[in-house]
DNA sequence: GATCAATCTGGACGGCGTATAGATATCACC
DNA sequence: GGTGATATCTATACGCCGTCCAGATTGATC
C-alpha cells in the first residue's frame, strides 16, 4: 500500500512536490519526527533520492512545505473554534481547547511546526497577519470589547499563546494522567489549567 | 584549546564518562544541538568513536546525562530566585523569570532537557520529587497559605509550568523584539507578560 | 522534427550511530 | 612480584543519512 506510484509510473512525475509534502506527512504520522528522512520520503513516493532536489533546495526547504501545511491546519482549526459560541468567554476557552487538542492530535506535524519557527526565531509571518495568532488576538480584543490599548492586546496574546503552547507541549505527560482521570478526561483536565491560569485575566476582568 | 587531551593522554582517560558530557556541554553551547554528534563529542573529547559506549548504552544515554545536569543546574536557579524576597507574590514572579532566564541563557541545553522529556512522555523524575516543578508547587503553596487543596495546588503548579514554558520557548522570538524595547528591556517583557496571565490567578486571589 | 529546459536516475562523497574484534592498561589474587 | 582476568580504548566496518554531479529521459517550443 506505500510506494503506491512505484508501477507503471511515467518518468516524470507529474506533480512530485505535492507527493513528496503527502509522503512526508504520512510517515510523520506512521512513524513520528525521527523517521523523517528525506531519502524516506523519497522512498515513501518511489522516487530516487536526488528527485526532491529538483523541488526544493534541501530538507530543510521540505519541512518547511510541510510545516506551513500544519499552520494552515491550525488556522482552520482556531477559526472553527471561534464561530462556535457566541458566548466571548467561552469562545476565548475553546480557542484554547483547539489549540492544544490540535497539537494533542497531530503531535509530530506540530512538533516540525515549531521547530521551523525556532530555526527562524519567528512564529510563522502569515500566522501573525491573519493566522491563528491574529484569530486570538482579535478574540482577545473582542472580549475586552475593542476597549484594550495596542500594548496590552499584544501582551495578552503573547501570553495566551504561550500557555497554549506550553499546556500543548505537556498534555501527553504521563504524569498528568491521575489528574485528568480524576477531573473526568483529558478536555476538563485542560480547561482546570487554563482556568488556574487565570487566562488572560487582566483583559478580561476589564471588560 | 579544544582537543584539550590530545598530547601526552594516557590510554585510559580516568574519568572518561565525565569528560565527556562536559565536551558535550562544551559544544552544545558554542554550536548548538545540531553539532552534537556522538562522534564530535569523541573527538573533543579526544578518544576514539567508539570509545564512549564503554560508558554510555548509546547516544541517548549521554544526552540524558546532560540533560540531568541540566535540570540540577535550574533547580539551584529556581531556589536562588525563591528566597531571594520574602513578599510571596514577588516571590513567584522571580520563580518565573528565574524560569525563563535559564532557557534564555542555555537554550542549547534547554532543548536538550525537554527533547529528552519528550522522549519519556514525562518530566524528569526528580524534579517532580523534590526538583524545580516541587519548588514551584511548595511556593505556590506558600502563597496559598496552605489552604489549597490538593488538586488545585497540582493543578496550578501545571499551569505556572506551561506558562513559563511556553514563554521560556518564545522569549527569543524576533517578532517581541519592539514590545521588549518598548517596555524597557526583556525583563520588563518578561513580567508583563506573567501579569496578563493573570499567573495562578485563582490560587492567588483565594489568598 | 530538432532543440532546449525541466525532470529524474545512478553513483559517489563524507558524516553519522553503532557493532565487533583486537590491543593495552589496571587491578585482584597467588 | 608475577599472572591472569577485566575494564578500557582503537581500528575497522556496516548501513543510513544529506547532498552533489553526470548523464538519461521527457515535454515543450519553434
Amino acid at each position: 500500500m506505500s510506494n503506491a506510484a512505484a508501477e507503471s509510473r511515467p518518468y516524470h512525475h507529474g506533480d512530485l512536490s505535492r507527493a513528496l509534502v503527502d509522503a512526508a506527512r504520512k510517515i510523520l504520522e506512521s512513524e513520528g519526527p525521527a523517521a523523517l528522512s528525506l531519502r524516506a520520503v523519497a522512498r515513501e513516493a518511489g522516487v530516487s533520492p536526488a528527485a526532491p532536489y529538483h523541488h526544493f533546495k534541501d530538507k530543510n526547504e521540505l519541512l518547511e512545505a510541510v510545516a506551513h501545511e500544519g499552520w494552515e491546519a491550525l488556522d482552520e482549526a482556531l477559526a472553527k473554534a471561534r464561530v462556535s459560541t457566541d458566548d466571548k468567554r467561552a469562545r476565548m476557552s475553546n480557542i484554547g481547547a483547539a489549540y492544544v487538542c490540535f497539537a494533542r492530535d497531530n503531535p509530530a506535524l506540530y512538533r516540525v511546526m515549531y521547530d521551523r519557527s525556532r530555526d527562524k526565531d519567528a512564529l510563522r509571518e502569515k500566522a501573525k497577519e491573519d493566522g491563528a495568532y491574529c484569530q486570538v488576538r482579535e478574540t482577545i480584543n473582542e472580549i475586552g470589547g475593542g476597549h484594550v490599548s495596542d500594548i496590552d492586546l499584544e501582551l495578552a496574546t503573547i501570553a495566551a499563546w504561550c500557555a497554549g503552547h506550553g499546556l500543548a507541549e505537556m498534555i501527553g505527560f504521563k504524569h498528568f494522567a491521575g489528574l485528568k482521570a480524576q477531573l473526568g478526561g483529558e478536555e476538563a483536565f485542560l480547561r482546570a489549567v487554563f482556568e488556574h491560569l487565570g487566562m488572560f485575566a487582566k483583559v478580561i476582568d476589564r471588560a
